[in-house]
DNA sequence: ACAATTAAAGAGTTTTATATCTTTAATAAA
DNA sequence: TTTATTAAAGATATAAAACTCTTTAATTGT
């Protein structure tokens, strides 16, 4: 497995896909989303039904109805997405699976691996969906596999 | 999950203990690394057995058996452990899983990301088993839970 | 040769992650 | 009010990771 459990991966592509997917009020259903990032229909349904129930993302039953992310949605940082579906651990977890971290008596990786920790931190937790859906929109980047 | 696996975490960790606990010739047994690095002990064997068979460590069997590592054991990569255990994945795979990497089109978290990964690949792989090992002699480190 | 010690190997079990299928509830439009 | 459409929920199923227990093989020292 990569950095994110495959189940954070379809979240995060599933998020930015929405967001591409419904900019004026539109909605989008899970069939068009799965197709979109390649994941499997009905595991990504509860996926998002999950983000749903936590007010990461919005949707709406019945015709026209869908997934649709509010403004208030779009601004909020990706690490909201990763923090419900993988925890906190990536964040602040150690390396080496130890459980109380020690500044004064740490483990072998503990300077370096703090500072990638932390700049993935960064990266997460300090930008926007809507950032990166702008990357997207402009063309700069994609979903497709 | 952290980073690495569980099974990768209790696989680095039983590397420095045995780093650290042989330093002559002499070995030390399943039983003293398992409780050293609070890992169950059956499973940690099997993980050693694997290291072994890759000649990433050592071992011997009968009385004052047991795991030890050579001087070229640790003049290798911890990334040799890792990549052993987790494949390497980790440090070329994709945040948000997409199988083909591209440069002219990446996915919205790219840049930032790959900078990371590649901060993550010269920690491990950059770095000698001894390196982190003669930290843990200086008593800068500790690999007590 | 024999007994003791140790890792290796084999054969499970349990738990967690991933995936599928079916039924229900909500909504909208006719 | 009926029908179609959509997500939500429930119930399993499958696969992978984590863990345990038992037996075997190699080595040492007596
Ligand atoms: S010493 Fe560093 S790497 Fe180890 S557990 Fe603490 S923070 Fe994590
Ligand atoms: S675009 Fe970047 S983050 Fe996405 S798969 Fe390629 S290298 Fe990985």
């Amino acid at each position: 497995m990569g950095v994110f459990s495959r189940t954070c991966e379809y979240a995060m592509r599933a998020v930015f896909f929405i967001a591409h997917r419904t900019p004026e009020g539109t909605r989008v259903g899970i069939k068009d989303i799965s197709e979109g990032i390649d994941s499997p229909a009905h595991f990504l349904a509860k996926i998002l039904q999950d983000l749903s129930r936590r007010g990461i993302i919005h949707s709406a039953k019945g015709p026209n109805g869908g997934f649709y992310m509010t403004e208030e949605d779009l601004s909020r940082p990706l690490s909201d997405v990763v923090e419900a579906i993988d925890g906190v651990q990536i964040f602040k977890g150690c390396a080496l699976g130890l459980k109380q971290c020690s500044e004064k008596n740490p483990c072998p990786l503990h300077h370096e691996f703090k500072a990638i920790r932390n700049d993935l931190t960064k990266l997460i937790n300090g930008t926007s969906i809507k950032s990166f859906n702008e990357d997207l929109l402009n063309g700069m980047t994609s979903l497709k596999k």
